[in-house]
DNA sequence: ATAACACTAACCCTTTAGGGGGTATTTTTT
DNA sequence: AAAAAATACCCCCTAAAGGGTTAGTGTTAT
């Protein structure tokens, strides 16, 4: 008698031959089960909460809805779901808006089978699997530029004018007065060449300066 | 005659034993070469340059500048060297702080060296390595709340306001009227319970919604 | 030690944006 | 057919933003 059942696995791909590649492998490598396949998410939407599958394995590109979109109607439909991304994909805008809408990992298509079972393993240990080269996106979305023109505390007023802060709330903060924010806010605006809090946001993140 | 020199480790690290056991096991069993460790920031910083490593794997508890202080600083010393974190702290703050300041991976004390030694070829090749528990919450911190109770274009609205965008900016990107972006705003401002900008923002915030 | 930079604060000024109250039509989804 | 979402208009008043200028006081690096 086995501890536990096998994890249930449903994967999610238009290209049959990547379907079945990992469905064989899957089934005759691993301790999980592919429970079903479809080749796409809207040939899946009405049966899969049927399958009730701990881990999908997603492509982006699909007929009809896109992986992307299909992440959060997944979510709703099996709320305790792992979700894996698998597509040809690596641009950091796909990477973070798969991971926006709730997916746990993410791989590009040329991944060895292994480390897809790897994986399975990790995010129903509560890990979050990536590829190397998608880790690295994610962490380099996450630095900040390391030669901001602004000093310590213009960085600090500028990150808190990105949180909606207004001047008074600001001075509230820092225990300044609202004149010397200003002033701060002017050298900001002088500094970063813009004129107003909506350009200083934009070239803020578009530098990665807060 | 080898193909490169070995790439070159340094250790910033407080404790003594755990400098001598990675330094042990990195030199005996890689392709890498330690080839100097130092038991804080503040002794390593005036001699750093001299030992130009590739990678550094950085402590953030030590006597004087703690580690994360310390990212920037040592980018600023050896801009192409890779930072591997090994420390005690998971929580999110810290590591996002960390990465934030530039380090390219992040891994807890408990870790086992040879995952260490697979970190520096993973950092050298262009990832970004990272322990499953630092991923996941690298992952949630991506993360949007599904449950969301704003509409579509409310919360295309919002999250236009985060980035600083007025009323007439909105209404010109959507091309709609500056009384329709009014009543989506008043709109938003009801579902969140707030009445300014700066609340909605930091709701919108703390709650993922945009 | 001394120059450069950072942080602080104050005065002047005008323009623009924000927030609250309502009502109402059209379009999309269920 | 009913509900939800998106659109648009009217009224009101206060608060916030932006620009120009000057200046004292620390701190830090050369």
């Amino acid at each position: 008698m086995q501890n536990q059942a096998a994890a249930r696995i449903v994967i999610i791909e238009d290209d049959q031959t990547i379907r079945e590649g990992y469905t064989y492998l899957i089934n005759h490598t691993s301790p999980y089960q592919v429970v079903n396949t479809y080749p796409s998410f809207d040939v899946a939407r009405q049966k899969i909460s049927k399958d009730n599958p701990d881990v999908i394995i997603l492509d982006i590109q699909m007929p009809g809805t896109n992986g992307i979109d299909a992440i959060p109607i997944l979510k709703k439909l099996l709320p305790q779901v792992y979700i894996i991304m698998l597509t040809v994909y690596e641009t950091e805008k796909i990477i973070l808006e798969a991971l926006a809408n709730g997916a746990s990992g993410y791989f590009t298509k040329n991944t060895a089978a292994s480390k897809i079972i790897e994986a399975i393993k990790d995010v129903l240990q509560g890990g979050g699997p990536m590829s190397p080269s998608v880790a690295k996106k994610v962490i380099t979305s996450l630095q900040k530029n390391p030669d901001s023109p602004l000093t310590k505390r213009e960085t600090q007023i500028l990150s808190l004018i990105t949180r909606g802060k207004d001047r008074s709330q600001i001075a509230n903060e820092l225990f300044i007065e609202i004149e010397t924010v200003k002033t701060h806010i002017k050298n900001i605006y002088v500094k970063l060449n813009v004129n107003s809090k909506a350009d200083a946001i934009k070239v803020a993140k578009s530098n990665r300066l807060v």
